[in-house]
DNA sequence: TGCTAAACGATAATCATTGTCAAAAAGGGT
DNA sequence: ACCCTTTTTGACAATGATTATCGTTTAGCA
């Protein structure tokens, strides 16, 4: 049976306590400055387990997974700002619709989609235009 | 300046002549089983390269890149068997829409996004339904 | 034809992720 | 509370795609 640690736990409120995504490397570090002693590939198990189960949303950016707890519990999209991080869950009835129509139309079956649309959130279009540098992304905000 | 090699035009050609997406390794692989003489490395700085000029299309599975020929200058998206590869150029206007006014609506700025439908073409959806095997992505058709 | 900077190719290096395996510990039964 | 079985962990090795290095080749032009 599937067993619950302490591990598993302190990933799920380590991803919690993060406003945007972050990367199974950055999480792990994050988890080590703060004393914990979980090793790198246990954090990798946990997000992928919380992935399944849906706990967590997983995407990927220049070849590397981002994660981040998810507060709807329902099928949602992301707007995530390239800089920071930050992230909004948005609902895309419409796109979901559009999406089931153009698969049906070319016969195709099974169908799913990625839709994320990134940018500059307020913030750090203030600090873009105030010259501020843009941070690398995977940050922890 | 950029120079115009046999090895680039290689590249563009072999990405034209192939159906669907594919990742550089396989990419190369078919090169070489044609007779070329083509470097790994050259085959990904002419992919990096192809893609900026949008030539060619790029898109991340599993945590590598695969790449195909537009047929469209113009921005679209693509409707991909996830089985065979074989793809599909679509436009989607009203997601267009719909990804600029979200974005607008949240205070993001310099918004762009990334729709990709995944699915079984026709073929496939038989295929499977006969009892046949899916094969791995990536594969050339 | 000769020059020079861009491009190439072989290979080493990088980096995220996964596999391995002995040691630790969760859950259930006694 | 203790033991037993099985899952999970953690340190480290291995993998696999991509990128950097660097000496050699070559496209484009005088």
């Amino acid at each position: 049976m599937k067993r619950n640690t302490w591990q598993r736990e302190a990933v799920r409120t380590a991803l919690t306590g993060t406003e945007g995504f972050v990367s199974a490397q950055v999480l792990h570090s994050h988890l080590r400055d703060t004393g914990s002693s979980i090793g790198l590939a246990t954090v990798y198990r946990a997000l992928a387990s919380l992935e399944e189960t849906g706990e967590v949303d997983a995407l990927q950016q220049d070849g590397e997974s981002l994660y981040r707890a998810c507060t709807q519990g329902t099928h949602h999209h992301h707007l995530i700002c390239r800089n920071c991080g930050t992230t909004v869950e948005i609902s895309a009835d419409p796109v979901e619709q559009w999406a089931r129509q153009v698969a049906a139309e070319h016969g195709f079956t099974q169908a799913n989609h990625v839709v994320d649309v990134f940018g500059l959130c307020a913030a750090c279009t203030a600090l873009a235009a105030a010259g501020g540098q843009v941070a690398e992304p995977g940050r922890v905000t």
